[in-house]
DNA sequence: TCACCACTAGAACGATCATTCTAGCACCCC
DNA sequence: GGGGTGCTAGAATGATCGTTCTAGTGGTGA
């Protein structure tokens, strides 16, 4: 069961580090607290991440993305179209900040900030992550008819809104400026959408 | 001189403290890295700032935070109308991440997502200020026409797009990004301003 | 002239930081 | 059963953290 053994504290330590990441950032957060959460020791750390605390970064950054990406496109399935798809965004998302006491409910935008301009290899990794998001949204858009240029601008608006949203909310510890967000980006995409409005 | 010389410490403090922040946020400036900067010593930041750290951050958000609202209602007041004012600040702000190599321009938003759950009294400063900011977008959406309820989402609307817009392009180091949120805010608001179309 | 005040100066403190290193454990293959 | 490998364990290191403390400077009012 070695290798089951060691998948498994590869992951706690990601897992750990994402959350602790979420409260604290990348520069409040500390190895030595990481490696308690996680129950695992330093040696094990730097086994799986040679490069220490930033290759670890790079990781979560990675993980938690892809996630995020995955959850992004699942609500745009299900909704009814792109524009319900942002208020459902909003009250998901603000369920989870309530229910957390408001713990960011993502720890790229908060480490994207912290280390751009001191760990480029990071703010390389969420650029991409980042990059998906909008992606994600935007061929939904087309897919809903949009133009290219205008699901350009309305999913990085989207992308960026919820982003800062975040900001608010976590300030203000209240739901109500991301369902505010929530609202005002599905006015703004249903006014583009063909053939319906909201 | 000796009153003019205490103001110009304190001053300096906050002014360093501020830029530096807004390159390495708030756990990522060290104190000695701060006092360096300002030309200080730490004897004259606990002499100006008894509580420390926090006490110099928050003062640092207050400061930053009324120049930003400052701001913010000048460029309201020079643009032809609320909408016209989205893509104005997307551009001036874009210029200024241009010309600095992409430092955040605002350091506000990192502190108050690096503190938020850690530092309480740093996250009430960071709500207020931010707060203010929604409620100047706010006031003049007002003062154009549009009412009430409708002027609460937009104004939250722009300002956390604004924010978002600040992370994606400072980890794309691209003022894109941040041209894109212009746009698409300057077309919400337009849509619901009363006799004019964008 | 002397006491008082606001301010400066920077050494010292214990805690914690990221990282390195040596040692040892458990399992697989030969 | 001996050697190798993947992983764990945690002490040690030197740097830096935020804060405290003592000493000293220079100007002001009595």
């Amino acid at each position: 069961m070695a290798s089951s053994t060691q998948r498994d504290t590869r992951d706690r330590i990601v897992t750990a580090t994402a959350e602790l990441f979420r409260i604290h950032g990348f520069n409040g957060t500390g190895l030595a607290q990481i490696v308690k959460a996680a129950e695992a020791t330093t040696g094990s750390l730097y086994h799986f991440f040679p490069g220490g605390k930033e290759e670890l970064a790079a990781e979560v950054l990675r993980v938690s993305g892809q996630a995020y990406r995955d959850l992004v496109v699942l609500v745009l399935n299900e909704a009814l179209n792109p524009a319900a798809a942002m208020t459902d965004t909003a009250e998901s998302a603000g369920a989870v900040l309530e229910a957390t006491d408001f713990i960011d409910p993502c720890p790229i935008g908060t480490i994207a900030r912290e280390v751009a301009s001191t760990h480029d290899e990071l703010r390389r990794v969420a650029e991409q992550v980042m990059e998906s998001w909008v992606e994600a949204v935007h061929d939904d858009l087309i897919a809903a008819g949009v133009g290219p240029d205008r699901a350009a601008v309305l999913a990085t608006t989207a992308v960026a809104a919820i982003e800062g949203g975040f900001v608010l909310a976590r300030a203000n510890k209240s739901t109500a400026p991301l369902l505010k967000v929530g609202e005002g980006l599905r006015t703004l995409i249903a006014t583009e959408l063909p053939h319906q409005d909201l």
